[in-house]
DNA sequence: GCTGCAGCAGGGATTAAGAT
DNA sequence: ATCTTAATCCCTGCTGCAGC
């Protein structure tokens, strides 16, 4: 299989969105929130400089890592030959897996440093400049609707992420319309987000999970590889994956979503790790798994200030 | 092998902004 | 005024990895 884009009759493309967690460090200034420019055209121009002041030496395929990556790296396996996987960037745009990268920070989701944007707006506009840029490997489809247009006869079956949907709908939508078959044309992802992609969507929600396995961080690679594999010979009609999908989550324990324990105030939450600390001291994730396992939630992050709140006051008293 | 914890992305509730 | 859509915040538990 070539990574242009240009193939056999029966290819399936396979696109998934990238994640954080890479495998190699990644150096400061391929960093997008180590970019000083806010205005968009500037800003984007001064990063694909960066991407291409020298040469990229690890592959898509190696440079991502954890639980999402390693279920969205089998997908291929799921398909056989004809697969091919694509990497939805939000730092490079679409890549083949097998393009060189630099290890880069980029993310369509919010509230990080090194964030895209806020807006959808700004989201798609990154995207399309994105797309209007040569990218690492001259001659690779740049888009979903490039990728449509050179191989009108294959299947895509894209993976997506709630931002990445966001940030690459107007493209999806483009792309469906240039299949010769449009039930080769698949989003699997978060349902309820476009009203105008909803035809698109196999959707997935945290109800798959426990069929599914794992996190939620990997949910959608792993649903996809669950639907896909038994899909038959059918493995990319969009009808075939939503009536798997349904029956999954028909199939799925009334309760398999997380119950959400009781929410705990701050002051509650003091007093719960003062009475159990007062015989040793627990460490925090002891006490956190200890006070969810009671049926209390707390996040990770406001527990460990919380703890480290109380233990210091402990310490005073 | 065990422990601690950062990273992660979807879910749900709430609020804000925009459209009708 | 009402409805719809988008944004924001905080939540969850699983995973991977570093350190002991």
């Amino acid at each position: 299989m070539t990574a242009t884009g240009k193939a056999s009759p029966s290819t399936v493309h396979i696109v998934v969105t990238c994640t954080n967690r890479k495998q190699v460090p990644v150096p400061e200034h391929l960093r997008l929130g180590d970019l000083r420019d806010r205005q968009p055209g500037p800003r984007f121009a001064a990063w694909t400089r960066r991407l291409s002041a020298d040469e990229p030496a690890i592959a898509a395929r190696d440079l991502y890592g954890g639980e999402h990556w390693r279920a969205a790296a089998g997908l291929p396996s799921v398909v056989g030959d004809s697969a091919q996987l694509w990497v939805c960037s939000a730092g490079y745009g679409l890549v083949s897996v097998d393009t060189l990268l630099h290890p880069y920070a980029a993310t369509f989701s919010a509230g990080t440093p090194d964030s895209v944007g806020r807006g959808v707006g700004e989201l798609q506009r990154w995207w399309q400049r994105l797309a209007d840029w040569p990218g690492p490997m001259r001659g690779q489809p740049r888009s979903f609707v490039e990728l449509a247009r050179r191989d009108p006869e294959a299947s895509i079956v894209a993976v997506m992420s709630e931002a990445y949907l966001r940030a690459c709908a107007e493209d999806l939508r483009a792309a469906a319309a240039k299949l010769s078959d449009p039930d080769r044309f698949a989003v699997i992802g978060p349902p309820r987000l476009r009203s105008d992609l909803e035809d698109l969507l196999v959707p997935v929600t945290a109800r798959l999970r426990p069929m599914v396995g794992g996190s939620l961080h990997a949910l959608h690679a792993k649903a996809a590889t669950y639907l896909m594999a038994r899909a038959g010979g059918d493995v990319t009609s969009r009808k075939r994956l939503r009536e798997i999908a349904q029956q999954a989550a028909e199939a799925a324990p009334a309760d398999g979503s997380r119950k959400p324990g009781v929410r705990l105030s701050d002051e509650e939450v003091r007093e719960y790790i003062r009475r159990r600390a007062s015989h040793g001291r627990p460490s925090a994730t002891v006490l956190l798994r200890s006070l969810r396992d009671d049926g209390m939630s707390c996040e990770q992050s406001r527990f460990k200030r919380l703890y480290e709140n109380a233990v210091s006051r402990a310490v005073l008293a």
